[in-house]
DNA sequence: TTAGGGTTAG
């Protein structure tokens, strides 16, 4: 409702810029009443050398002149521009309230607020025209409390403030308040009548609706309309057709509005023939047949219609190119948003959503870059955009940009912006959405309460999702299922892999068992993973081969996964080839497994295999992921690679890590250099193994976090058995907790220990 | 010259 209110407000000013700018076209003689610019203007000195007026006339004179004025307040209030209006509102030698009332009007049109009510405040005398500008004012910014505020200070009443009061709460959703004001009204004309029966029926009351209108026999036309788009709404065509036949006297909007509901309901063979019964067509039956053809799927009929148009504005423009976009037909949504001749702030935001949806994020960014002016849509359109193509972090920073650039976020900018925050674990720019989300007021909701969830959940922030869910106040089936999944991984599969990791074997086996038997819960693909792993990792590699035979279905790539990782840690070359071998042919373009697959070989030192395993992948075109880890400092991420020579503060982060490898030898620690995989001179490798990722972000985190918190560290690739043992010692060192979810697991590391018990 | 209700597009 907001966005779609908000947009009538644009859109109808665009079309008046439009309008007068036609108007120019066609008689360049009207620019002086159309579209006066300040300059123009004739000035008192002008005026009197025309004629030499006697006092009266001069007055007169002056009289009119203000009301030109007036006028050019209200021209560039239309046309957005607010401070030629006020240049032209200053430069009057004497005002009269309607050139405040006009400003007051234009401030608010271009959501002006305070500037508006400080006019307000300052006018020297307030007519009925200050009063009910302002109370509508508030209305249209939705803010009911100042609306009701204001209607109560009012020194008198007329019909139009009773109404804008009516319309308030009817638009907003406050029915009962809508039937109070009515039944208090001292007058009641046609547009109060209607207001009730809007409320009704925009609030899905449309039986309240049909009874209001059974009360009552003289209903103008705009009430018919307003009915039978209650009943379009609801799909209750057959009585919008009954009403529809019933109407004394049809106006255009009544057929344009049984056109589009027969055209939005599939109906599109009744949708034509009204079309081609009805008495005159404007761009609105037009552009109805057009969207309905377009959300029929039926894009070359609605082609057909479009090209057809006598008349097209902007909306039909739009429609046209949204058929393009949902059909993924990019390039004639393109070539007709080039081609269109009045493009909006929806051309762009259309065009955004359909390169973010087909996965081309960069042209989308480079559309938004060149939008001349941006609405909460454009911003949620490309964040979302980011989010679907796995732009997490680029999507988590454009919202942080949202809010600086003066936007508020809405509904779907939260969701997208908490769902990238739980994708890389950014646990305190979550935070700190959450922190905005309840000052918005937003925070019921399922949409964005479900991600908040999923981003606690996956910071692995167990507790405060806990406490998101209990304060979401609809759950829905997805808020269940996300807060299930979040106990499952740090509970039900969570049990399975820490014992895995911590070598508690048997008791694995245990639960695995009493899932089904106890619990009747069917073990899925994942579960018999966990149990590969588990008895793989416990070097049990019959049993679990023995396992993974008698599964009930054929075992996965993942499965094979943890036999090869089994494989790995107890130097079982044999199976590693054999689960490679296995995988390469589920997944061939897996690179984490021949990685393995060349760790495997690596550390039994079977060098030339090492090289033929690169070879292959390079012949396969298989692209080694590379290793990089990042954590969140003050709300920024920071990200690093292998030897990263970028970051700002590079000097510090290996002056820092030299200074720990000295006090780490000092207490024992020896550089595991077996699992650096190339062939180099052991000098060089353990240079290589210094300077890994997570060495480098653990190194910034203990420069940068404060002391006493935790440090945050992720990792997209499993963490180096070097890494591991070396953040051991730093967290004794330096006495700090790092915390470190690699792609399997999180590891605390506290006072020289990992909460993995050196499992992973 | 300035204010209140209905229909079409993202």
């Amino acid at each position: 409702m907001c966005s779609r209110f908000c947009w009538r407000q644009f859109h109808s000013g665009c079309i008046r810029a439009q309008e007068a700018q036609q108007k120019l076209i066609n008689n360049p003689q009207s620019l002086k009443l159309t579209n006066p610019i300040p300059n123009s203007y004739p000035s008192k000195k002008e005026l009197s050398r025309k004629h030499k007026p006697s006092k009266n006339e001069f007055e007169t004179t002056t009289g009119s002149d203000i009301v030109k004025l007036n006028m050019a307040i209200t021209t560039h209030m239309r046309n957005g521009q607010c401070e030629s209006a006020l240049r032209v509102f200053n430069s009057m030698p004497s005002r009269s309230t309607v050139s405040y009332n006009a400003m007051i009007s234009g401030y608010l049109l271009n959501g002006k607020f305070d500037l508006a009510r400080e006019m307000f405040d300052k006018m020297p005398h307030r007519d009925f025209f200050s009063w009910n500008v302002m109370l509508s004012g508030y209305v249209r910014n939705k803010n009911l409390t100042a609306a009701r505020a204001l209607f109560e200070k009012m020194p008198k009443r007329d019909i139009v403030s009773w109404n804008a009061m009516l319309s308030g709460y009817a638009q907003n959703g406050f029915v009962d308040e809508a039937r109070e004001i009515f039944e208090k009204m001292p007058f009641k004309n046609a547009i109060s009548w209607n207001g009730l029966l809007a409320a009704y029926v925009h609030n899905g009351r449309i039986d309240d609706a049909r009874r209001l209108f059974e009360s009552k026999l003289d209903w103008d036309i705009v009430s018919w309309n307003c009915l039978m788009g209650g009943f379009l709404r609801r799909k209750r065509l057959a009585d919008a057709r009954r009403l529809f036949d019933k109407i004394p006297v049809k106006d255009e909007v009544s057929w344009n509005t049984m056109i589009t509901g027969y055209a939005q309901n599939g109906e599109l063979e009744e949708a034509q023939r009204l079309f081609e019964e009805s008495p005159s067509r404007d761009v609105f039956t037009w552009t109805a047949m057009v969207s309905g053809f377009v959300q029929n799927g039926m894009l070359d009929k609605a082609r057909s219609i479009f090209d057809r148009m006598p008349e097209k504005n902007s909306i039909s423009w739009n429609a046209m190119i949204a058929g393009y976009v949902q059909c993924k037909m990019l390039d004639m949504a393109n070539e007709l948003f080039e081609a269109m001749p009045c493009r909006n702030i929806s051309s762009w935001n259309t065009m955004i959503t359909g390169y973010s949806q087909s996965g081309e994020v960069a042209r989308a960014r480079n559309l938004f870059d060149r939008m001349p002016l941006r609405d909460s849509i454009s911003w949620s359109a490309m964040i979302a955009g980011y989010v679907q193509n796995g732009y997490s972090e680029e999507a988590v920073h454009l919202s942080v940009e949202m809010r600086r650039d003066g936007e508020k976020l809405n509904r779907s900018s939260f969701t997208c912006a908490l769902t990238a925050c739980a994708n890389i674990a950014a646990l305190e720019l979550g935070k700190q959405l959450h922190g905005w989300l309840v000052k918005s007021g937003y925070q019921t909701g399922c949409f964005v309460g479900n991600a908040l969830l999923a981003m606690y959940c996956k910071c692995g922030s167990i507790d405060e999702a806990h406490d998101a869910f209990q304060e979401l106040s609809d759950k829905d089936l997805i808020s269940w299922n996300t807060m299930i999944y979040g106990y499952a991984r740090h509970g039900l599969v969570g049990v399975l892999s820490a014992c895995g990791h911590t070598g508690l074997v048997d008791k694995g086996t245990e639960y695995f068992y009493s899932m089904s038997q106890e619990y009747g819960i069917t073990a899925k693909s994942v579960h018999y993973t966990c149990m590969v792993d588990l008895l793989g990792r416990a070097g049990r590699l019959d049993e679990a081969q023995n396992l993974m035979r008698n599964m009930p279905f054929e075992p996965d790539a993942a499965t094979w996964g943890a036999v090869l990782g089994a494989s790995r840690i107890h130097g079982n070359t044999e199976l590693g080839e054999k689960a490679a071998e296995i995988i390469f042919k589920m997944e061939p373009d897996n690179s984490g497994m021949y990685i393995l697959l060349s760790n495997l070989y690596a550390a039994s030192g079977r060098w030339p295999d090492v090289s033929k395993m690169r070879l292959k992948m390079r012949d396969k075109g298989v692209k080694k992921v590379p290793g990089y880890s990042w954590l969140e400092v003050q709300t920024k991420i920071h990200t690093f690679t292998v030897g990263d020579c970028f970051h700002p503060e590079k000097d510090k982060i290996y002056a820092f890590l030299e200074e720990m490898y000295m006090k780490m030898k000092h207490e024992g620690y020896l550089s595991s250099i077996k699992m650096v995989l190339h062939d180099v001179e052991e000098e060089e490798k353990e240079q290589m193994l210094k300077y890994h990722s997570e060495k480098l972000a653990v190194a910034y985190g203990v420069l940068s976090v404060p002391t006493g918190r935790p440090i945050r560290v992720i990792k997209n690739l499993r963490v180096c058995e070097d890494c591991h043992n070396a953040i051991k010692y730093i967290s004794k060192i330096t006495g700090r907790l790092i915390i470190l979810r690699d792609n399997n697991r999180f590891h605390h590391f506290k006072e020289g220990s990992c909460s993995c018990g050196d499992y992973w």
